[in-house]
DNA sequence: TACAGTTACGGACCGCGTAAGCATA
DNA sequence: TATGCTTACGCGGTCCGTAACTGTA
């Protein structure tokens, strides 16, 4: 049994039993996979995989939990190369991000651009996932979730609060809300067709329940996960938008008018989320000190290792955090925490 | 990286930094090591240990790190393995029984001669330790660990109820206690110096607190962990003895008395413990059915598994135990129990 | 007739063991 | 001087890629 083996092993499962097609994830010829599956198969003694004629068709029962504990190897092997790249200082490799669109289309941009310049052979993706999927990521390959809660810290890995934010009413310049000199009561909001997040379909978002703990039944017009997307219906005339106030552009939104509803839906807080049995690259760690500027780098790092024994810095509302990223070194230093 | 590689690196840490050495141990040359440790070294670009001039002189603070992820490649890697061998019915490998000597003495030897039967080629080692070591042996190697709780079922590992015991008092037979009709109070017996196990002396323990709950103060002349110590002792007159029923020969202990103390001190379970992070090999769990023939080898694998979603058929008394294990077959199914 | 996997072969690499060299106690 | 690690060298295995072969849709 080797590592390279159990590499292979895993390429053949992950690719829907294809070995051509796993022999290429791994820059390898495809005579090559077959014959380590072999020499793996006659060493453990059985079968992983059932063969209809020369074709895998399915995967043996011993072979299902061989694959579980060879990806427990590889994780564990990858981290010690992890921790050798971060010791080492190398500036390249993966950097996935599971998140929301309104995250990566607003929010990471600026935090990526000076993170390209510190490491620029890192290849980042974006994972694209509705509100509530971003954590299911973390356990297939994501290094990193950024999700939001009204509530609760998320219950699975690593979570460190990033920033706070509210949520806008926006509406077409010409609408009749746009004209209160005050912000909307929820009773107006509920008469008109809302057009908003996906996530604000499920019974338990906390828009939904903003409303109906006043006894009032929201008509939700559209949805979509993609804040561009709502914006430009609400152009459209299809309702008022009721979005992130990360989406709203200064520069690009002036034709909206923008009306503050923070009295009737809760808060939310940004959370960065690292699996826990991941080790993290040091681009990972940063790119969260760049997106929360109260964090420091080495309490996140200690925070991995479970030896951080402080408390978070207050995260600050997201209008506030221009100033903080204005001076991070300050106040980087100022909150970061460390009590023995 | 190479799971050779990661093997030589924990044998050398293993064997405390001592190359030549982990070299015999894991049936290699010493120089083959030294270059391994040196590739691995390169590849990973630091230093596992600090020399000083050619020795190996401590582990670097990374090195501490990368050789904790090793042993959890080897493990997973060696779950594999056992997963394979478990599969092919493997007769051949390694068992070490981490417990005390009563148990050791006693309890094991009757199941382990026809465990010798089935598996003639699985060496067995027992790893004597104190009543509260045993289940910390079971995270530096040991495969299954025989402990005994008055109370609540151990907190690690995979538990399994094997069978309850109880003490007895032992006197030598000219001993005034020896001519009662009646089982000696605990008063009469906290009169006499005891002779017990290293155990009793915890101020925990179950026989300090039965003397202690009625205002009681037991004099405790002499222990050892050695059944067999304890009796020669109590032979020797230095006072009466307190043990496990388990270590009680019919044959061999004709010349003392014993007498009964079910209703001073509580009963007690002896339960067999597996690592929850190895998968157990066939021979072990039929040590554990040969040791309590109420247990199918089926439910142990499904409780190591997570798949056991029953309850564990009732533990018989240690008196009651021959009978079962007179028809153990008949018994084993009646009380196996999976519900669905 | 494509497509996917197996078998065959030759080259390169690598890990191992033997043997010699070299620091340290 | 003994111990223990490093370096040098030669052998054998093995992993890999190319190429030809074979069974299946």
């Amino acid at each position: 049994m080797t590592l390279t083996q159990l590499r292979y092993l895993v390429a053949i499962a992950d690719t829907g039993l294809n070995i051509t097609l796993a022999a290429e994830r791994v820059h390898a010829t495809q005579p090559g996979l077959s014959k380590q599956l072999k020499q793996l198969e006659d060493e453990l003694g059985f079968q992983l995989f059932l063969r209809r004629g020369r074709s895998l068709a399915a995967i043996t029962t011993p072979g299902v939990e061989v694959i579980a504990r060879a990806r427990q190897v590889l994780l564990e092997a990858g981290n010690i190369r992890a921790l050798a790249a971060n010791l080492r200082g190398e500036v390249q490799g993966e950097l996935a991000i599971a998140t929301t669109h309104t995250q990566a289309r607003y929010v990471l941009p600026p935090a990526i651009a000076p993170l390209g310049r510190q490491y620029p052979d890192v290849s980042i993706h974006i994972v694209p996932t509705g509100e509530g999927d971003a954590l299911a990521e973390l356990g297939h390959g994501a290094d990193l979730a950024l999700v939001s809660s009204s509530g609760r810290p998320p219950p699975s890995g690593i979570a460190v609060p990033l920033y706070a934010w509210r949520r806008v009413v926006l509406v077409p310049a010409g609408h009749p809300l746009a004209s209160l000199q005050r912000s909307p009561t929820l009773a107006e909001l509920a008469r008109e067709p809302i057009v908003s997040y996906e996530s604000s379909l499920r019974p338990e978002s906390s828009l939904r329940t903003a409303f109906t703990e006043a006894g009032l039944e929201p008509r939700i017009a559209f949805t979509a996960r993609d804040a561009d997307l709502i914006k430009t219906y609400v152009r459209a005339g299809m309702g008022i938008g009721i979005l992130a106030e990360m989406a709203i552009s200064p520069t690009l939104d002036t034709d909206l008018v923008q009306l503050p509803a923070d009295e009737h839906f809760a808060t939310c807080m940004a959370w960065g989320v690292l699996p826990r049995e991941r080790v993290p690259r040091n681009y990972t760690l940063s790119l969260l000190s760049l997106l929360a500027p109260q964090l420091d780098v080495r309490d996140l790092r200690r925070a991995f290792e479970g030896t951080f024994d402080g408390q978070w810095p207050t995260a600050p509302n997201w209008s506030e955090r221009e100033t903080l990223i204005a001076s991070p070194a300050a106040h980087g230093k100022a909150t970061s925490s460390r009590r023995r």
